[in-house]
DNA sequence: AAAGAGATGGTCT
DNA sequence: GACCATCTCTTTT
């Protein structure tokens, strides 16, 4: 089985359309040098002309990275106690991002077990703060270039990707108080 | 099975 | 000082 990085050149682009071609890859870890691997099953667009986005007010110190190049990891606190990673779509300055929400399990199963503190296997990565304690995720990644081999977090495809558009199911984003009807979540159907 | 509430801290006005 | 791109546990139907 082959296995290779997402190119930058797929990821650059308006976040709602490189939305469903996230969908499929495969995140991995190896945070503390111990492989963590799982498939992207949801994901929800971010970008700037969108009330919902962090980057609607403009360049602030924490939405840096999301104004910067495609492939980058966007990490932020959220209600004080979990961790949201994003991966930048746009090119530079342009504010957009996919907001990694869900993931299957692939490799090291028995670590996100751990790390997740013995939850039932359907809820070890089912949602943007689960999935980021699942990996390792931490505020320390901010910046770190999914792209490149040298990095803890990658993104990679196994030739899986991505799913035929009759598999994708396209809906509005969870958890925000404005733009809540704009569909920008994307999940694969089971 | 569904609904409610508390935790917890950075970010921005 | 208000507002969260959430999760988990408790309480209620």
């Amino acid at each position: 089985m082959s296995l290779r990085p997402v190119d930058r050149a797929e990821l650059s682009g308006d976040a709602p359309v490189v939305g469903p071609r996230l969908l499929g890859t495969l995140l991995v870890s190896r945070v503390g040098g111990v492989l963590v691997s799982g498939r992207v099953v949801e994901v929800e667009a971010y970008r700037q002309d969108d009330p919902a986005s962090h980057t609607y007010g403009g360049r602030t110190a924490r939405n840096r990275v999301m104004f910067g190049p495609a492939g980058h990891l966007y990490v932020y606190l959220s209600y004080g106690i979990h961790r949201c990673a994003n991966v930048v779509t746009g090119a530079e300055g342009e504010g957009q991002a996919l907001l990694l929400r869900a993931a299957v399990p692939v490799e090291g199963v028995e670590t996100v077990r751990t790390r997740r503190g013995g939850r039932r296997d359907a809820e070890l990565m089912d949602g943007p703060g689960k999935l980021c304690q699942a990996f390792g995720i931490e505020l320390d990644h901010d910046g770190v270039d999914v792209c490149s081999p040298s990095s803890e977090i990658r993104l990679m495809d196994d030739g899986a990707a991505p799913p035929a558009p009759d598999r994708v199911l396209v809906g509005p984003r969870v958890g925000i108080t404005k733009a809540i009807d704009t569909p920008w979540r994307f999940r694969i159907a089971r």
